[in-house]
DNA sequence: GATGAATGAGTATTCATTCAT
DNA sequence: CATGAATGAATACTCATTCAT
């Protein structure tokens, strides 16, 4: 997406956006802040709240899912920011609000391990498998291959937690 | 990434490119082509043996893991066609691979579901939950963030066949 | 003639041109526009003048000898439109154009007829005699192997009108 | 025209080409050399016999337009050089063809003079005047805006002699 | 503070031409 | 003598960015 594409589809013009945000790079991590800002203050407080661990996977899920649908285009960032290679610019703007994301997670599971003793030492495991599920999840929901539905959200939840064969 | 850029660092020139490739896009058709085949290629034999499902998932994310680092660049490429939004270029030239690719892990999963009959009209999710973990530690390998090892392929087979709680 | 060299003899610069103009066609359609605009805006009062027959034909050769000194460039342009196969891309731009100067002068044929019996049912003709001759002389114009006068219009004129053997 | 083309329509290969004709200049010339030399082969005997000077606007006016129509593609290139500007390298090519036929048919006016005395001093405004009259409807023969007939010979002909008013 | 008008440095692509065999 | 494979230099066009007002 051009400089010139978003001008033209906001009220500003060229000169003002440049005033205000120096240049695309400023501009794009105004961008993150604000979209990951939202996705992190969620995150914050759900992977702390008291619940039991299975509450907060379905709740986070659920979050993900929901917000994709409603910021399609920043969604795809996410995940370009998700996958893109650490060299990368965009990964390198990115890369500090997924590592927020990833502590939050890692200690929510680190949290649930003293409840769950065969948790233990896992957390980044756990983290990596649930981000790359909520991904693809994500991806399918906004090629519209499925669905937003909450039987959509037990099923991960479900999966995630179980297994396979259960 | 440039033409520029490519003819600057492989041995060829500009015009010698484009004898061969014809345009950007051919280029990058042939390099999907040759790529994808030999991740199809293994696929297809390995979805299609009479080992159980278990030692199935070892062998196909080891192979993964393994091409990843092999493939460096263009394991960015497969990730970034996986999760780019369905109309852009890249998803569209990419698309009939990944699509194939879901083929032939959905019929694995389709035929286990005989053997282990709870499986049973979840192979879309299962596919789509396969081929998300193997993403995400696809991303951690090629940033460095993890290590290969057999015991990294253990845990996430193990996870994704019995779930955190086992 | 290339865009680069257009904008080194200008004094803008190339995206400035491509701001105003859109692409290569649309630079050259709008020099099209501008000046066989000033050629049709006379052809149009010229040929509808109560004037007779042969004070019009002086009046517009001595304007096309004219116009071409002046509009050197475009002369050529104009010339090669002239000669250009249908098919071509300069063809097909400058083709309505080309269109309208005949429809002006077959009109004042055709006009002229009504006072001149033996001339009906050839405006065809005139017209394509007429402009022809015109071309020729101009294209020696611009060549510099003949020098514009009032001997020479009066030569071009009298022989187009009464032929070789008068 | 690219080489390309052109070797793509002929059995040989670029470097043949290369080979006998060194450039595409070379290539150009020796079409051009080729294509004059059955033209002026012509002129030079059609405009030295002793057929009176109607019969010789005849057949050259016949010639051509016949020719036209047997060498498409070396029409176009013919009224290109013709209308050029003289700096152009089309014209510097084929200036030296086109002198040659205005010295043919100049010089078959400058004789015809002895016989129609009231021609005298015309020669090069008559040798002009044939050759625009000629483009002109070799233009129109390749557009398909009019047909080759006796009739049209006769016209362009009786109206170069006589002019039209007779 | 806001903008219409301008641009240097790039993009993908194609051209006429020449090697090495 | 003939050619498959290669290329330097040009093409039209676009990008993020910055003046002058």
């Amino acid at each position: 997406m051009g400089i010139q594409e978003i001008v033209n589809n906001s009220s500003i013009s060229k000169p003002t956006l440049y005033h205000y945000f120096g240049n695309k790079e400023g501009l794009f991590q105004d961008l993150l802040e604000v979209e990951f800002k939202a996705i992190l203050n969620f995150l914050k407080v759900e992977t702390t709240t008291d619940k039991d661990i299975s509450q907060k996977l379905n709740s986070i899920v659920s979050f993900y899912f929901q917000y994709c649908l409603n910021h399609r285009d920043f969604s795809h960032l996410y995940l370009s920011i998700f996958f893109s290679p650490s060299e990368s610019g965009e990964s390198l703007m990115g890369g500090k609000y997924l590592e927020k994301v990833t502590e939050y997670i890692e200690e929510m599971f680190i949290d649930a391990a003293s409840a769950h003793g065969n948790m233990r030492g896992r957390h980044k495991n756990y983290c990596a498998s649930l981000l790359g599920l909520i991904n693809t999840y994500i991806s399918l929901l906004l090629k519209g291959e499925i669905e937003l539905s909450d039987s959509l959200i037990y099923t991960v939840v479900h999966q995630f937690s179980h297994g396979i064969y259960s």
